[in-house]
DNA sequence: CTGAAAGCGCTTACAG
DNA sequence: CTGAAAGCGCTTACAG
């Protein structure tokens, strides 16, 4: 009935009720080998009739250490990010470890103070996605002793661990897929080249290009990467046309943006335009047509970061994971010619 | 160079290094207007230069409240959960609270967990959509002084405050919908009813059908609500077909499956089927036909929530905070015959 | 195997 | 307006 906010209970409670020292609680919580079996049982009896939780603020503050992990992505409700979250999760909550998110909506301000929130936490580590290239707050916390792994991007120094994907592998498989189908006017359109991976993207669209005959790359950049810019990407492709015979896009939102853009125009995918997305969102299999597009797996990032993160050793081999995205194809992208090579 | 992990700096260090005392660092950063200008000044001068970052276990374990607030949700990769986060994140952020992030995954173990978690860190409330029916754990913390707000769902006894959707209302607009256009015989692909809002999306429709002549309702309650799930589903619809001409569905998710399958068996839809999902999902609109479908705003419930959970009041007024979720017609459903009423 | 004591870094009355 | 002191709830050597 009443709003009355008992007192948390305490390892000295629980000492008190059963006559042990608040040392004996401790250790029987921490290091329980060193409490003899009855003890051990008492206390924990006591626990759990009082209904004891220990205090983290406590812990970690004596410690030094706490078990908790930042995360900072750069948009929680996007679902790729989504998906690393909850490959973090997954292995986070196995051992217990509490995890503190932040969503830097590709703000650099935003996403120093979320670091810094995270850094006043004290942390046990940080999982993040840096939107500031310097990457100068995550090499600051790594200085003073603070665990960090880059998510989806590499440090170009060397020093930052990462479990990121191969960007140019992705864009370049996408763009051999249609060249391979065919195609020699592409158009590309991508994000901002201030987002890192979006220039390694253009660099494997554009490596691919160049390692075959008479291919063109047009390469648009947009501000954002949602269905709307994808649609307001149209009318400069249809001014690359009819030249233009394929269309990537930098992820899944893009192409349906284009998609949607070409099929109110009446054009045709992939009768007359051939399109391929970046992300195999979970969409992609249910337009129509179909989207041929690259797959990377957010939930492996995730785990394969957290348990770099909590690995012991930290060894420098296991330091770069690299994930190789692969193609998937689907329906919308059209064979132009018979393959040159019988 | 060397993984020195240099000693981090504290309110004394600062207090040292101008010659002034703890308590005047600690009021400058808590309570600027009772410290003097000018020593105002030297204090944050100092703070900035030795890169001072507060200690925030010292500081909730001393002052016995955090900022930090605990969020449970269902399901960090679900895309609606995503959004009801991205909502809480934007309020939370602009006071600077950390979010702990914790994903039950309908599991009654895992959220206990996730949830005496949070009690550890001393959280200053949680918002959380539970999946013990029982609400027990949160009961408790609400006790013990902890604010509480459910998310997407009501306590039935009335003392903890929510952030909800009439998801009896939302399910029976789709059906009215539906038997607005002339259907009779109407499938109702649910969710288990474990999960309320599965069950009161299942009131809802039976509400819509009981108001309305020759209307029935065959609900197949399945185990999950994926896509997966909803082509599993597939073959049980069809066996109650040709009657059927409409089929609900608890989730975008399960529709998206439900159409994947009735393609694969060669029924088309809306010409053989309609087809209703729930959530307006970013691909609803994309896929083929559009899906008519409920849109519920994940990202204003995140933000209501939040706002209720940091009001200094907390009156009963606003404490059970509804949302009406809406009806999108799209392309998925087919008038089978003209208005009774012209 | 158990306990007494110190101390982590803050904030908060309380004096002055 | 400023400072000295206590204390939040733990963990961790250290004795015994």
């Amino acid at each position: 009935m009443s709003r009355s906010r008992e007192r948390r209970v305490t390892s000295v409670d629980i000492a008190r009720a059963i006559g042990v020292s608040q040392a004996t609680v401790s250790n029987t919580i921490n290091r329980p080998e060193l409490v003899a079996e009855a003890t051990r049982e008492r206390v924990l009896t006591a626990m759990d009739r009082l209904g004891y939780v220990v205090n983290g603020s406590a812990r970690t503050l004596r410690s030094g250490v706490s078990s908790t992990i930042g995360v900072l992505v750069l948009d929680v409700a996007n679902p790729f990010w989504g998906d690393v979250i909850k490959g973090v999760e997954s292995v986070a909550s196995e051992a217990a470890f509490p995890l503190l998110i932040g969503s830097s909506n590709e703000d650099p301000d935003t996403e120093s103070a979320a670091l810094s929130s995270f850094d006043s936490q004290t942390v046990r580590g940080v999982l993040a996605a840096p939107t500031d290239p310097g990457l100068r707050p995550l090499r600051q916390m790594h200085a003073r002793g603070t665990r960090v792994v880059l998510l989806d991007r590499e440090d170009p120094e060397g020093v930052l661990p990462s479990v990121s994907v191969d960007h140019a592998h992705g864009a370049a498989s996408a763009a051999r897929h249609v060249i391979e189908a065919g195609h020699r006017e592409i158009a590309f359109v991508n994000g901002s080249h201030r987002v890192a991976w979006c220039a390694s993207r253009s660099a494997g669209v554009r490596d691919a290009a160049a390692g075959a005959d008479d291919v063109r790359v047009h390469e648009i950049e947009m501000r954002g990467m949602s269905a709307e810019e994808g649609m307001r990407a149209v009318p400069r492709v249809r001014g690359l046309a009819p030249r233009v015979t394929a269309v990537l896009c930098a992820n899944d939102m893009l192409a349906l943006g284009v998609l949607k853009g070409l099929i109110a125009a009446g054009v045709r995918v992939p009768d007359d335009v051939s399109l391929v997305g970046y992300d195999d969102s979970i969409f992609a299999s249910m337009i129509s047509p179909a989207l041929t597009t690259v797959r990377q797996d957010g939930q492996e990032i995730g785990r394969r970061a957290a348990r770099l993160l909590l690995a012991d050793d930290q060894g420098r081999e296991t330091t770069r994971a690299l994930q190789r995205p692969e193609l998937v194809a689907r329906g919308s992208v059209r064979r132009l010619s018979p393959r040159r090579n019988p």
